[in-house]
DNA sequence: GTCTATATTTCGATAGAC
DNA sequence: GTCTATCGAAATATAGAC
């Protein structure tokens, strides 16, 4: 009788890279999410992934080029939100779409964190997040703006409704939740506040002709 | 002929005790303001200063000291707003005086931006800026709600409105405004964008016994 | 009050063995 | 693919001279 011989201790059939660099990128997110890109350091990623610095290096030639990984890792996970879609919603839809993702992303304090995070060291241009920062709010206002002409066009949302006002505050609306969520999770329910807002909205600017 | 002597170059007679520290003050705001707490080093406050880094470092006993000087001169700067006024702006005024308050932000991108960057740090328990930022929106939000509820007593603002929300969702459009200007100050006209919130929220729940 | 010098960590990144 | 070892730079903070 004999046991299912291990060939060499070295040859650990797990395939890991995959596996390895899948978890460092969480492990990235959840830090980045947290502390901040700044603020994380390369080793504590690493030791939280279970690989010395160098093993994670190897998957990432960079801090910055693991941070890349981390955004584009988000873009895919709720990426299909505002590009992945064949029909923009439309109109005041649009809305009611931005309510559920402010809804889902109350179940997701990492993603938030990230964003807020990030966001705010964004700002500058010697930022390695600076280019996604730019490329996230300038789809954002795409996005917005065009479903509100077309709600527009089609006369559920009043013509004469100040486009660029109303995606730039709804944006703001967003992060600013987004800020205090994060600040006391427990006593602030966004997606109510949001939809809240976007009901003062439509309140505002909705067409009035009813029956 | 003789020059007038300058007795021992050790004596400038400057008394910059007082100067050095408020100069470091200023330069720790605006690198703060840009780069964040974690993304700024005590040297390059110093140098910035026109100290060493001991020599700052005897103003301060920390990084952390200084942060708290820093808070405390803004507090100081624009205090007078919230808590100072003896005479709390009531009802709908409120928001005027919110918007004078944007209005003078978009000329202060230092402060802008460092409370945006410490705002978004200090979410974090840990961070040292973390009782500042919790300590700030209490105040907003207290401030805030009893001018609506004193507008509602007055019959300005209708009986039925949200204060909570309106509260929440009123310092939203501020912080997010405020990060979408600090990517694009010129594209962003803060205190048109807030005004227009107001307007509609007026607009939503003022009292209409006009005439 | 400010400096030079230095202690001590920690950072991001590289070299090379296995 | 992962590790140990190490480099050079930068971080916060302290000691002590002037």
């Amino acid at each position: 009788m004999s046991f299912p011989p291990r060939y060499r201790a070295k040859s650990r059939v797990d395939l890991s890279g995959e596996e390895s660099r899948a978890k460092a990128v969480a492990v990235a997110t959840e830090l980045f999410a947290t502390a901040g890109f700044k603020g994380t350091s390369v080793a504590a990623v690493a030791a939280r992934t279970g690989l010395s610095q160098s093993g994670l290096l190897h998957h990432f030639p960079s801090k910055a080029a693991l941070l890349a990984a981390v955004l584009e890792e988000r873009d895919r996970e709720d990426g299909d939100f505002l590009t992945g879609t064949t029909t923009p919603p439309l109109g005041w839809a649009a809305f009611d779409s931005l309510t559920a993702l402010v809804a889902r992303n109350s179940t997701r304090p990492h993603l938030v964190g990230l964003f807020v995070r990030l966001a705010a060291e964004g700002t500058e241009p010697s930022h390695p997040a600076h280019a996604w920062v730019q490329q996230h709010y300038a789809s954002m206002r795409t996005w917005l703006a065009e479903a509100v002409r077309t709600g527009q066009k089609s006369g559920e949302i009043a013509a004469d409704a100040p486009v660029e006002t109303l995606v730039r505050t709804t944006i703001a609306v967003i992060d600013g939740l987004q800020q205090q969520w994060l600040l006391q999770p427990e006593d602030v329910a966004m997606a109510a506040e949001f939809e809240a807002f976007t009901d003062t909205l439509r309140a505002r600017w909705s067409t009035v002709d009813a029956g």
